[in-house]
DNA sequence: GTCTATATCCAGATAGAC
DNA sequence: GTCTATCTGGATATAGAC
């Protein structure tokens, strides 16, 4: 050892990923929480217990930790995806299974949920909860139902998936909201999130399995 | 006129109300843009052309000056809503209709989505896009088209109206970013927003039209 | 690489003249 | 009711020692 890394140790400990990471995961909790403009670099700091200075050593600037973070969710919640548990598309239970089970992934995956929903508020178009790859993923496996005739045909697999995503990050969305509003009508009932699952799948897996027919008046009492 | 009266003449122009109105006009703007902690009383100073310190004397602190904007957003909600032309339910179509009708309606109410959007990340329940009387106006036409046997009856109507809002709301969202990633593919269609539009009406609409069956393994072709 | 100290600016809010 | 001027704190970012 050089009389160099013997003065080095009385330095406080050095570990320059351990506290990027310390920054990143900081950062992340704080900006999902409150958004890029209700954080200072200050409240990173504390949280973080590295010094301001050294964030800004590390990232340059607020706006390019902020980035930084965005990155990695991204990287993070593509991963996550991928290695889910899944089913192969063999029967109309996929269909449901799939609905499913991108619901409670939103529910476990809050904070780039809230992540890509300042981003979008924010007009950065990067980072957002579809994320590209994620979403042409699903839409294949769509796409493969129909074609082995599972699903119906006349309708965009793009479109669909949207349709799906939209059920369950609107729900977590404002989830508070609605317990609010159910609170407030008098019902508060126990698995609410179950419930609401069990009805867009129910309305979702009948809108997808036959075509469209022309809407024609069809009163069942005359009047 | 007594030598007051003539005294305030040389002051510029009072008008508390229409002071009141430029602050909460340019304020909502900044707000639904930035969010709260995006904007400075400064911003929408200059953007009103309303001195800062009037601005808290009118209004108290910033704080207290954003809520008033969204209390004043959600009566206007509220108000539009109840105005929209309608349809009375006589047929199935009618379900059609009310979510043509509320796509829109989302669309031409960007302000105050993007209000309600920032306020429930910052934790607030009070304003948002269902917005209590709203949601419960469309849940109890839903109801009542249930009733008469137009709808099925074995899913709830509050949730198949929130489902029905997310549909809108979530494109309207994230629309910039379904924008590019149907570039990114190649395809960009004129008519994006009817297009979506259409797909999501065909699958709801059947999706509502008839009790679900039992799911069953029923592949069209053996494998 | 990491810290303390500090420069510089801008935020929300107030005082007081008119 | 409306303005100009100002207070005070907190923001980002940098300098420079170790």
């Amino acid at each position: 050892m050089s009389q160099d890394d013997v003065l080095l140790d009385k330095v406080k400990a050095r570990d320059p990923e351990g506290t990027k990471r310390a920054i990143l995961d900081a950062a992340e909790k704080l900006f999902a929480e409150k958004g890029f403009s209700g954080v200072s670099v200050r409240d990173i700091s504390e949280a973080s217990g590295v010094s301001q200075s050294l964030i800004h050593h590390h990232f340059g600037s607020k706006h390019a930790l902020y980035e930084e973070v965005k990155k990695r969710a991204i990287d993070r919640f593509w991963h996550r995806w991928i290695n889910r548990s899944k089913k192969m598309p063999h029967d109309l239970g996929f269909f449901a299974d799939g609905v499913e089970t991108f619901f409670w992934f939103v529910r476990d995956n809050e904070t780039i949920m809230r992540l890509s929903c300042w981003a979008c508020l924010e007009g950065d178009t990067d980072l957002w909860p579809g994320e590209k790859e994620a979403i042409e993923y699903l839409a294949q496996e769509i796409s493969q139902a129909q074609e082995k005739g599972l699903l119906r045909s006349d309708v965009n697999a793009l479109m669909l998936t949207i349709l799906i995503e939209a059920a369950s990050i609107f729900w977590w969305q404002y989830r508070p909201n609605f317990i609010k509003l159910f609170e407030e009508m008098g019902k508060s009932p126990e698995n609410i999130d179950e419930w609401y699952l069990k009805n867009v799948t129910k309305v979702l897996l009948c809108g997808v399995m036959k075509e469209t027919r022309e809407i024609k008046p069809q009163n069942n009492d005359k009047d």
